[in-house]
Formats: structure tokens, sequence, C-alpha cells
DNA sequence: ACCTGAACACCGTTCAAGT
DNA sequence: ACCTGAACACCGTTCAAGT
């Protein structure tokens, strides 16, 4: 019954999921753990942090989704931006909590969005070379952006999201790789 | 001496440039036009149509300085990129505010984002066609995620933002529109 | 160590009533 | 028409005191 960190990520994931941001605050939190708001603050510094935590959680799981769906390495950013789509777009307002925490600190942070940039950058390298890590923040923003733009869209039509990713967003984030991929020197005629 | 919705915007946009948007509340706003909360409420229908208003506005100027900046059309869009940058920058979590606006109603509105969204589009049909106004919505998405994130790193380390687009902003936007750009069906050696 | 009770300093929004 | 006063239903955070 104790009180826990991992208990209180699991219901503000579940709040989020359920009602999204504007109903996220700590004192719905406490009385949806049958508790005092003030106990929350034994467990986490603050409601930043939470959100920090909880990002750190959603981005994982989109990491270990994608690493189930395939193994080899020309196609991972596609299953990457596919799996962020998909794990994230049922989760009401999940990219804006993420754009939220990587804001608030670019650097620090165990698992989580460093760990998919990192692993999105190292996909990059064949690709680009020295252009990784901008390639690798500028796909994260842009998949980020637009899944938000999505979530924003199903919240006001009440609809429920598509499951599948959109071409349009396919094909932008796909512009944006092939913008970043560097053209062999040789052309494809030799 | 009349409160009116053009003197309640431009003390939101100052409250905004000087303290950030935590500080933009509607009674921080109110007393700072020394006046009771729910005066502004005649004004304006609550503080997401102020936000909406108040991006528009900041759009606005940035197309205002960007026509003023040159009238050729192959720059057109490195010129709007940079203006968005410096007139965005000095103005505390704008970016932020701008998106949250363009989330909010992504369709509606007058001068804003749409007359933005239209110019881009417009810049991008030479080069890339049907696939115009997606690229000009990832470009826009693009820079402003990472005006975000220079933002917040500016917060954070108390620094005063550079004043001219990093090395980086420019260059993953330049990316981003060559991967938008057709290439010509004659290849360049002929 | 872990939690409650209660407070502090705030929010956005509404609405009768005043002028 | 325009604004005040006062209320309603909330926030995040802190901290003595209890167990």
């Amino acid at each position: 019954m104790a009180l826990t960190r991992e208990k209180i990520l699991d219901t503000a994931f579940e709040v989020l999921r359920q009602f999204g941001l504007a109903d996220l605050s700590m004192r719905r939190l406490a009385t949806e753990l049958g508790v005092a708001p003030g106990a929350l603050y034994y467990h986490v510094k603050n409601k930043q942090e939470l959100l920090t935590h909880l990002a750190s959680r959603m981005l994982h799981r989109v990491l270990v989704a994608s690493s189930r769906r395939g193994r080899a390495g020309t196609g991972k950013l596609a299953i990457i931006c596919g799996e962020l789509y998909t794990q994230l777009m049922p989760v009401k307002e999940s990219a804006e909590v993420i754009r939220l925490a990587i804001a608030l600190h670019p650097q620090e942070q165990g698992p989580g969005h460093l760990d998919l940039l990192d692993i999105l950058e190292s996909e990059f390298k064949p690709l680009c070379g020295s252009s990784a890590g901008l390639a690798a923040s500028s796909l994260l923003h842009l998949a980020l952006s637009l899944i938000e733009e999505e979530q924003t869209r199903a919240l006001l039509t009440g609809a429920a999201p598509a499951s599948d990713p959109p071409a349009s967003y396919i094909s932008a984030l796909e512009h944006l790789i092939k913008g970043f991929t560097v053209s062999p020197s040789t052309p494809p005629g030799y």
C-alpha cells in the first residue's frame, strides 16, 4: 500500500492518457492515490520533475517497442518514427509533455530522450557524418511537433486519432532525412 | 485612459518579453493595467484568445520585418527564417506561445500564422510543387522548436541570447529545405 | 521514514451591482 | 458600455506535527 514513486508515475500516466495535461495536477493525482497533496513531495521534488520522469518513461517505451520491431540498420529511423507516433498518439498531449521535458533540461537525465537522441544520431552517422547530431534533434523536434499538431486536432474534433501515422507525417520526416543525407560522390549512373 | 484590447495586448507583450509566460497571468495583467481582473473579460473572451492574439501580433511583426529586408524570390525563405529568430528570440518563451496558438486553432484566424504559412508555401511552390504546404508547415515547426530550445537554454543559463541565429539553426533549416526541394530532371552536368 | 492538516500565495472565470 | 467587488473552484508548495 505504501506510496512509491513508481505508483505515482503509473497514475500520472493514466490520468494523462485519459484526461490530458490540464487534469494532471498534483492535487488531482493525490486524491486519485487516496493521499494528501503534500505526500507526493516526499517522493518527487516538484511537478516539473514528475513530468520529466513521465516523459523519460514514455520515450523509453518507444525505444523498447522499436527495438522489438527490427534489427536492420537501414530502416531503423523509419521504425523509430513510426513507433513515436503509434506509442505517443493515444496518450493525450504526450508530445507536449515530452517537448516540455526536453526543453527544461537539455543535457542531463538517464533513460529517456538522450538515449533516443543517441540512437538517432548513430543511425544518422553513416548518412551524414558530422551533421548527425543536428539531424537527430531536428528529426525528433519535427516528429514531436507533427504529433502534437495531430493530437490537438484529435482533441478538438473529439475523434479518436488514427492509430497509423498519416502519410503527411511519414512524408515530412522522409524529406527531412533526405535533406540531411549527403549524396554519394559517385552518381548512381556509375 | 479607457481600457482597450490593444492596450491589453501591449502590456501582455511587455510582460512576456520581460518576465516570461509564467508571469503572464490575467491577474498580473490586470494589476499592471490598474484595473480589476474581471475588467479584462470585457475586452477578451479568455486567456487563450489573448495568447492567440498575441501570437498573431508577433508573427505579423516577423512578416513585416521580412518584407522590409528583401524582395527577391530565391532568398525569401532564408530571410523569413532569420527574422523569425531575431524577432522572437528576445521575447521570452515567445516560440512556445506561438506554438500553443498554432496548435489550439489550426485553421482559423486573420493575420498571423496563416499569412506566414501561405507565404512560405508560395515560396516552396517552385521548389517542390504539391508538397509545398507540407514543406511550409514543417519548416515553421522546426524553426519554432529550435528557437524554443534556444530560448529555454538562455533562460536556464541566464545569459542574454545571441541576437544572430546560430549556425546550427541555419544549417538545420537549410537541410530541411533541401530535403523538400525536388532535384531538376536534368542533372547539373548538362 | 512516511504521511496529514493546514496554511500561504497564487490562479482563471463569472456575475451581480454600480456608474 | 464599461468596470468593481466579491465570490467560486481551483492551483503548487511548504512544513509543523503526528505515527
